[in-house]
RNA sequence: GCCGGGGUGGCGGAAUUGGCAGACGCACAGGACUUAAAAUCCUGCGAUCCUUACCGAUCGUACCGGUUCGACCCCGGUUCCCGGCACCA
């Protein structure tokens, strides 16, 4: 073995080996128990960052070590490989953006390779290629002929820099979340997925999901925004049509004094009386000026103003006005809402604008607060007042009684509603899956015949940057035949949002080169559901859902039986350096090929594992770099010497006490390494943390007198498989090295001995009124009592107790000790 | 505002979930080796105090209080930081 640790030689043998091997190729095997890996697969900008390594770091020992306790461990990668910058690059550099994403595949994969990421490239999937995007227009038709995809003319997001619209879950505090651009509003026909239809499931499975973290099950629970309430019809004068709104207070309906819709709403042109007219035009004008931050921002006063016209309480019969103002809008509910001042606190400011009454319907318990006389909305629980034969109940009560009132009268009922929108996913852009459906004027829409499939991306297009998709300039794209009647027709202009092709990407995996057939249900039931799925907080809320809603659809399609996709999540902490997040601006980027270069990528793997918990955010450090490469080197240099000195005529046996000391440590690291790595604890920082204790005792022990170097060899063994899923190249070489002809990734996870754990005496802590004064060695398998009676006995513990006098003792088996005295 | 998560040495972080706080690593200091340096190896490293030294004492897991023989861990309150949602009726 040479003395020193080549890691660019040892790297590259390895690389070259595992690829020539086919070691990482996974096939369908019914006699082993499946274990899918995936890490969220990167968006193909060129350059591999800190974060990347960190993700396919985490995945790779997960990958590993499942692999090495005899699982057939499926562990893909692939590109999410439309969007926006390649587009841009075309604006920029005149690059066509198939062979710029093409182009950075390349080099991207090239560096994925040098970090020696278990991967079985038979499978890779780019989104971008014919042969994927083909089944994604397959998969929209069928969601399509499910009534799951439907084109809508709506007020959408309008990001005026990306020169396209957004999904509300793009819009990140009224911006958009890739440029930060604020983002505006524009009329568009559009196509929208019902991902509504699923809000209930998606909202009921997050409880089936035990390996999620709460965090990200929250932030869904959240977004889907559940509330119960009701629908409620108010009569209007003089004016045929009903007035619906929702309400989570029904409780509070002998309240209302003030109707108000939403400047949209289609009532307002017809509702306005003439006198009125001026000023609500006036009022929507001004409206108009505001971007979506400024109307949406709590701050923004509430304004509104008076249409000229009354509703009637269904319930008490009170002529109320109607308004517009801007704090309601039109997308949630049913766009209008009754204005219960007393009650709520918006509405409680409106009134007070607006002089309009306030009726306090709900009497608190403590009498304290004087409802006639409000400084702000009562919203607490209390007693029911000025509501007819509801007085005297507890409002809580009465909610449902009014619903069932209501119900009963035909004026109202009880109403769900959901925070979560349906998913527009139209965008104006080039470089993304044509949405496969045709327009005719005589048949309406109609989706591509699947023999058609798939709508190819033209290549004759122009990219300026300024107004109309790309796609509209080419000659051909838009010219073909309705598929119903045959006559010339128009094709959809707009591409997929990206989101949809990383919702089912992992179902790709299962049988990536299919031709047939998106996936082939066998497979794909094989596999599925992913068991550990790795990535970054940044996507709990967007493409897990996206992910989960597709799977459940697909599922409902008879396609695959798994109707969540990931098992188990976790979501990584990012990479920061000096407190920041690595970026351009900040100037604080640590280039991941630099790292490789001076150090070898197992260093950069053991340091990024080693320096924080996967979930938690991580401060690259310069000097832990340097701390993890001392550590291989070190233990390169400790195998060599093992090697050099073993004389394999000398049995392993233990003998002495620094023999049974190893041994005892040995099979402590096997198992707490063991641990640290599974029952989804991933706590790769303390497994990595126990070699170096087991690296440490090696190097204490063959410095001790008679140590026994064939037990160090076998030590050595044991330590080079334990840590070969973290830093698998110089681990593959030191095993070579130990005389293996195999490589350590086929080899079994070791077992540790739990004989070898058991030791003849514990040393235990002896308290006094809880405070620490000693420790005592006891014999293993003591019981309290007999632990008690032989810490009391000893001489020292007698002096330490004096004359004092004992209340008390707390003896817990080979723990403590705890005298109480007086 | 609402909902989460968190606060442990100079730093990253451990602590079997109520039982020796600070494992492991980084940084730092001292020593060995060396002409010298790097590398390597050894030792020390929470604070304060006592002691010539050995030994030891007190305090210490954001802050205040509680439960307990015993609290980083459980309960109540305060405070700061981070994340999500935000006029959702």
């Amino acid at each position: 073995m040479s003395e020193r640790y080549d890691f660019r030689e040892i790297e590259q043998k390895w690389q070259k080996y595992w690829a020539e091997k086919d070691l990482f190729k996974t096939v369908e095997d019914d006699s082993k128990e499946k274990y899918y890996v995936l890490e969220m697969f990167p968006y193909p900008s060129g350059k591999l960052h800190m974060g990347h390594v960190r993700n396919y770091s985490i995945g790779d020992v997960t990958a590993r070590y499942m692999k090495m306790k005899g699982y057939n461990v499926l562990h893909p990668m692939g590109w999410d490989s439309f969007g926006l910058p390649a587009e841009n690059a075309a604006i920029k550099n005149g690059i066509r953006p198939d062979i710029w994403t093409h182009d950075n595949i390349a080099e991207m994969k090239e560096q994925l390779k040098s970090l020696g990421l278990s991967y079985d490239w038979d499978r890779e999937v780019a989104t971008c290629k014919e042969d994927y995007y083909k089944w994604m227009q397959w998969i929209f038709i069928q969601f399509y002929n499910k009534g799951l995809a439907y084109k809508k003319e709506n007020a959408v997001n309008w990001c005026p820099s990306c020169q396209t619209v957004l999904a509300n879950e793009q819009v990140v505090n009224g911006k958009c979340e890739r440029c930060k651009t604020p983002v505006g509003k524009k009329d568009l026909s559009q196509w929208y997925l019902k991902i509504t239809d699923y809000a209930q499931r998606l909202l009921d499975d997050l409880d089936k999901l035990p390996g999620w973290p709460e965090k990200v099950k929250l932030m869904q629970k959240n977004w889907i925004g559940r509330s119960t309430g009701a629908e409620v019809q108010f009569e209007i004068e003089g004016f045929d049509k009903k007035l619906d709104i929702y309400t989570t207070r029904p409780d509070t309906i002998f309240g209302v004094t003030c109707m108000i819709l939403a400047p949209e709403h289609p009532f307002v042109k017809e509702l306005v009386t003439e006198d009125h007219k001026a000023d609500v035009d006036a009022f929507m004008d001004k409206l108009q000026y505001l971007s979506d931050i400024d109307r949406s921002a709590t701050t923004l006063e509430k304004e509104g103003c008076f249409l000229g016209r009354y509703a009637i309480n269904p319930l008490n019969g009170d002529r109320v006005p109607i308004y517009i103002a801007n704090y309601v809008m039109m997308d949630y509910g049913t766009g209008a809402i009754m204005v219960v001042p007393a009650h709520d606190q918006r509405d409680f400011e409106f009134a007070t604008k607006y002089g309009i009454k306030i009726v306090p319907v709900i009497q608190p318990e403590d009498p304290e607060i004087d409802v006639n006389n409000l400084k702000a909305a009562f919203a607490a629980e209390g007693t029911m007042i000025n509501s007819g034969e509801f007085d005297g109940m507890n409002n809580k009560d009465a909610i449902e009684k009014i619903i069932q009132y209501m119900d009963e009268k035909g004026i109202g009922k009880s109403s769900v509603n959901f925070r979560l929108r349906d998913w527009l996913i139209s965008r104006q852009r080039y470089w993304g899956t044509p949405i496969p459906m045709i327009w005719c004027d005589d048949c309406g829409w109609s989706p591509v015949n699947e023999e058609d499939l798939p709508v190819l991306l033209p290549k004759d297009v122009e990219f300026t940057g300024k107004g109309q998709s790309p796609l509209t300039t080419s000659k051909t794209f838009g010219k073909c035949t309705c598929p119903k009647c045959g006559k010339p027709a128009s094709r959809e202009m707009d591409t997929m949002d990206t989101f949809l092709d990383s919702s089912w990407y992992f179902l790709r995996y299962t049988d990536a080169r299919n031709e047939e057939a998106a996936f082939d249900a066998k497979k794909a039931n094989y596999w599925m559901p992913v068991d550990q799925y790795v990535g970054g907080v940044e996507h709990a809320i967007l493409h897990l859902l996206y992910a989960r809603f597709f799977t459940k659809v697909l599922h409902d399609l008879g396609l695959v039986e798994a109707d969540e996709p990931f098992t188990n999540l976790l979501t990584q902490g990012m990479v920061l350096k000096d407190g920041s997040k690595m970026s351009k601006s900040v100037g604080n980027i640590v280039s991941p090929q630099e790292i490789i270069e001076k150090y070898g990528s197992d260093t950069a793997r053991l340091f990024i594992l080693f320096a924080a918990p996967p979930e938690r955010d991580l401060d690259w450090s310069d000097t832990g770099v340097e701390g993890s490469y001392k550590f291989l080197n070190r233990i390169w240099r400790l195998v060599g010497e093992i090697i050099e000195k073993r004389d394999a005529s000398v049995k392993p046996e233990v003998v002495s006490g620094d023999d049974k000391q190893l041994n005892f440590q040995l099979n402590a690291t096997t198992k707490r390494v063991s641990d640290s790595l599974s029952k989804g604890r991933f706590s790769f920082n303390t497994a990595i943390s126990a070699i170096m204790e087991l690296v440490n005792e090696m190097y204490r022990y063959k410095e001790t007198e008679n140590a026994n170097y064939s037990l160090l060899f076998d030590a050595a063994e044991r330590m080079v498989l334990l840590l070969s899923p973290f830093t698998p190249h110089i681990c593959e070489e030191m095993w070579q090295q130990l005389g293996h002809e195999t490589s350590a990734y086929l080899e079994s996870w070791p077992e540790y001995d739990e004989s070898a754990l058991l030791q003849d005496t514990v040393e235990i802590v002896v308290q006094l009124n809880g405070r620490v004064k000693m420790k005592a060695n006891v014999a293993s398998g003591i019981s309290a009592d007999e632990q008690k009676e032989t810490v009391l006995a000893e001489d020292g513990v007698k002096a330490l107790i004096g004359d004092k006098s004992i209340v008390k003792v707390v003896s817990v088996p080979e723990r403590l000790v705890n005298i109480v005295v007086k």
